[in-house]
DNA sequence: CTCCGTTGTTTGTTATAACAAACAACAAGC
DNA sequence: GCTTGTTGTTTGTTATAACAAACAACGGAG
């Protein structure tokens, strides 16, 4: 009988290395690592409470997607984004989400666009009341509700790599680059042409607003240390 | 044999789940698996003479890849490719390719442009001497000298992860498809164009190019196996 | 003959231990 | 005092065993 219960209600049980998984993931984007830092596999095995052997998998992953770089010892390390890094990132981002909403125009159903137009009032809403806890996640929702109505799967894979791969520094910055509403009259462009079925107004729109923010993300790249302006980006023993 | 004397001594060090990730995405660019095969994790670590673990780490940076899919069991099978994504990473291909052609016409250096001109009289001679057994390998290479000269790792990166996707399928058909002399001609055109630094015209005949192919292979999709009309593609139990 | 339950096998998942290479620390010698 | 050799610790790598879920095969009941 215990085998008919579990065969009629499906039990889904998640793999530990894919809790491990995203759980890296999210820290990762979160900005919780700093960047140069190696993760070791048996401090991450103890703070998730499991063995390494998960971890492990989960960081091997994260290495084949390139959110993760392999240091010296095949240590994973966060990596560390310079600026020349950061306008190769740019450039591919742009012709990809460029394109992405290029397609999104061509066959965008009024379903999406309802979920398109009600994320960017929410966008426009925390931005007059300066909640921006939240924000990034609407943000990426509207960014990705426009990519995913491409419908074309390998793109979107693509697309959400490159995110992961600029996340921390991208979501450090973009709350604050969005006070300054430089943002959103091209996202409210975007969604415009995208309902007009204006393929090349939705491209240019999507490229200036990826291009306008990491223009404006270099800018503040002395400022913090977000980015590194040099390639070595090591932890120097000497000095003071 | 290279892999049997490393066996036997100890020349270099390099970590088993490397060897093994190396010769499984061989061996799947080769087209030696059929689509939809189920790879087992002890059948392979047999067949290489290791451990399941460095077989488990190999096939977990290849599904992280995109270049093999999971089953139903978790179980990695190699992907079936249906037309529709064929498609799709058509799309993704000239978008990237072309922008790498564009970038490389923009900084060729003299070194780089004489590799790819030498490249292109070895391809022009395998053609004549109808001897295609290594043809792959230099028109892969051919590729990858132009895209290698744009200077962006991360498209670099993203273009071998494309080829990969669409390895198996393309190395079949490339051969039969260049005897019909239709790829040629881009590739000169192409070489031409980065040499007068002239990035619109080396982006359109790499465009030209992967199109071609990708319309070639697609009538041949029902004449062989190679593609699937449909999504389900399943692995009939009956008979060898 | 067909349907269903049981069982044995296959296969991915996880934990653990043994191993090797690299880094850090400390002590001895010049 | 500085260098160097040795040792202890850290950390990634690999193998192995135990485990659980799913599939296949077999046998009994209707």
């Amino acid at each position: 009988m215990a085998k008919a219960a579990a065969k009629l209600k499906k039990i889904e049980r998640e793999p530990l290395w894919d809790l491990a998984h995203v759980q890296l993931r999210d820290a990762l984007l979160a900005g919780h690592f700093a960047p140069g830092r190696a993760l070791p596999l048996r401090d991450l095995a103890e703070s998730f409470g499991i063995s390494i052997t998960p971890v492990r998998d989960a960081i091997t992953r994260l290495v084949a997607q390139g959110v993760l770089q392999q240091g010296p010892r095949n240590a994973a390390v966060v990596p560390t984004l310079t600026v020349r890094e950061l306008r190769n990132l740019t450039i591919v981002r742009c012709e990809l989400e460029g394109r992405a909403a290029r397609e999104a125009a061509a066959n965008a159903d009024p379903k999406g666009l309802q979920a398109l137009q009600a994320g960017l009032r929410t966008m426009q809403d925390m931005i007059e009341r300066e909640s921006l806890t939240r924000y990034l996640d609407v943000h990426r929702e509207f960014h990705f509700g426009i990519y995913a109505m491409a419908d074309i799967p390998v793109l979107l894979e693509m697309v959400e790599n490159l995110w992961l791969r600029c996340g921390p520094v991208l979501s450090f910055v973009v709350p604050h680059y969005v006070l300054l509403r430089k943002g959103t009259d091209h996202h409210a462009a975007a969604c415009d042409a995208i309902r007009r079925g204006d393929g090349a107004a939705a491209e240019a729109e999507i490229v200036a607003d990826i291009e306008g923010a990491a223009r404006y993300l270099e800018s503040l790249a002395d400022a913090h240390g977000i980015i590194q302006r040099s390639a070595v980006a090591s932890v120097r023993p000497g000095g003071s």
